[in-house]
DNA sequence: TTGTAAGCGTTATCAG
DNA sequence: CTGATAACGCTTACAA
């Protein structure tokens, strides 16, 4: 099994002295420090986490909740988490909730008692529905015994107690319309994102805001809630044509309902920008791929993920930190599927 | 903390009692596990899994080695990976290679001494490298003292002596190589897989006897090597057109490579499939959406995660059972990229 | 059927 | 500076 004890008699000292030796907490004197280093080397040893954990009620293991991963969003977050915990010595344990709040209640619940370090929550709650405002209210508070587990949360500041790596949803979204409206479109349609969650909801909000600014009146007919997904994109570009109201752009509050809009309008034989021209947002690789290619809103993903754990670990080390909402900025790329001039060329990197 | 003690004094028994209950390993009188059941609800106990794993040896976690988080195909098979887990009780522990063999030998050996309870491993292994032969080997003994850490290895069976869930490499290229001839084509390009990777060896290997057996002899010089990114495949299409051999039709080794590929041929002029027929493998859902769309192979993502969890439950179960190797079958997906009658719908599912 | 007590591998306290 | 030894939360002989 090979355990600190095994160490600690091949070095002829106690195992308290190895331990001292691996964890740098007491001084020890260079000879014997020698004699464990040698051992353990010899041995191959190295610390048994479980054993450590129990004593230490630490793990050095972060829990991570996401939606989906078999979505490219966020497999690109996971990255930058991945690549942060490494360098900060966490362990990723990594959920996927599909989108469903028993779900990820469940994984949350398993995690606060799992003694990980910390959790990384993308999450679907609703604030305005009361159970759910409830359990985000929770998560500032999740604690195993007298340890505390600090929460993260990406894409919104779920909760102002808790740390948050976001965007801001309403200026993405006011820089998709901006784009449009520079481009002379008046009547813009909106698919939006599910109103239950912060990104549809303020993306919706961005887009209303943006028209009501340039004095263009956001006609309510003109908006379809999709579910993010491709296909859901699709059915809302046809309701949309199905109104038979006038619309020359659509603004998708992300990109795979703007492809999946963008398919519909094709399959219609409607062309792309000339008849509707279409955005859409996070700027996932496929978005580079379609003909034509769709604009869209950069959201950077990686560095997301990336701060995401830099905040957690941040926490970790010290817990009375006052909560902190790092928001990134977003960019605006203008490709065919708003602008003959756009950019059509292909992301060939990273994937 | 709510521990084990708290729910035996509030059920007014031993905490030994309290584990029977939980774990159904001794019978319990009807009267003290409703005692027992009563307490763990009022308290919200669950079990704390450090102080299970220090004694019983098992954590319930599994360790999932990828290359990539950020490419389409392995958060496929990862979906398939937690779904299964999450059926048998495992949690994942995802660690990423980046295809590099220094990280996923680290990460082996992390894993090794962190009590986990098996490993998935998607390996960047060579077996024709003497050193890493030996590491190769070594993934049938990796034990952590007494207890056997078993390996499932994905995609190519790595060693006899594991298990693993594959695909017939050899047969799929085949697949591929045939749907080329039966078009006509006999100049057929391959832009290979790296040939240290088993999928890159078999496949060409599969490209090459499938021609031969066409008794076409195939021309080592329009065989280009990538790395199996979009960008090397891009590049291996330039090393292909700069060398004046005519070639009608390439395979690619992967999807990526292909779509590569393809943009190479598109700013070139050549028009596909008239001037160059293209077809990739993996069938990855970027590859409905570029035009024309991309045939290709299909491989079954999501059932090789779920099945190599399979496998690793089994073994866990009984680690005395022969090494299982899966062989799971790929299909050929016609689209435009070879065939004008091909498919040219966009997947708009499943991202 | 139930309880007592001995570990599992580590860290931390405290006495030498 | 070093070494016994007591936890940490749980499972499991073994005793009752």
């Amino acid at each position: 099994m090979t355990g600190i004890k095994d160490v600690a008699s091949r070095a002829g000292v106690s195992i308290a002295t190895v331990s001292n030796v691996i964890n740098n907490r007491k001084p020890v004197s260079p000879e014997l420090r020698e004699r464990v280093c040698e051992a353990i080397e010899a041995l191959n040893y190295e610390v048994n986490p479980v054993g450590r954990g129990l004593k230490s009620n630490r793990t050095n293991q972060v829990g991570v909740i996401v939606p989906f991963f078999n979505q490219v969003f966020f497999p690109a977050i996971l990255r930058g988490i991945q690549e942060a915990g490494e360098k900060y010595g966490f362990q990723l344990l990594v959920f996927e909730t599909g989108g469903n709040m028993e779900k990820e209640r469940a994984h949350v619940r398993f995690l606060q008692h799992a003694w990980i370090d910390g959790i990384v929550l993308a999450s679907f709650a609703n604030r305005e529905n009361i159970s759910e405002r409830e359990y985000i209210r929770s998560l500032g508070h999740i604690r195993n015994g007298r340890k505390k587990i600090p929460v993260v949360t990406l894409e919104n500041a779920l909760d102002p107690g808790l740390d948050a790596v976001a965007i801001d949803n309403e200026k993405a979204a006011a820089r998709a319309v901006a784009h449009l409206l520079e481009l002379g479109h008046k009547q813009i349609a909106h698919i939006a994102g599910p109103e239950r969650l912060q990104t549809g909801k303020y993306r919706r909000i961005g887009f209303q805001n943006t028209l009501l600014e340039a004095g263009v009146h956001p006609d309510t007919r003109l908006i379809e809630e999709g579910d993010y997904s491709p296909s859901g994109g699709y059915r809302c570009a046809e309701r949309l044509l199905e109104k038979k109201l006038p619309f020359t752009a659509v603004f998708a509050a992300n990109d795979q309902m703007a492809i999946g809009a963008m398919r519909a309008f094709m399959d219609r034989g409607l062309r792309i920008p000339e008849d509707v021209a279409v955005i859409g947002m996070d700027n996932n690789f496929p978005s580079t791929l379609t003909s034509p290619a769709l604009s869209s809103i950069d959201i950077p993903k990686y560095e997301m993920g990336r701060q995401a754990m830099e905040l957690l670990a941040a926490r970790v080390e010290n817990p009375e930190r006052p909560p902190e909402v790092r928001s990134l900025d977003t960019k605006l790329i203008v490709r065919k599927s708003t602008s003959p001039k756009g950019d059509d060329s292909w992301e060939l990197h990273n994937w």
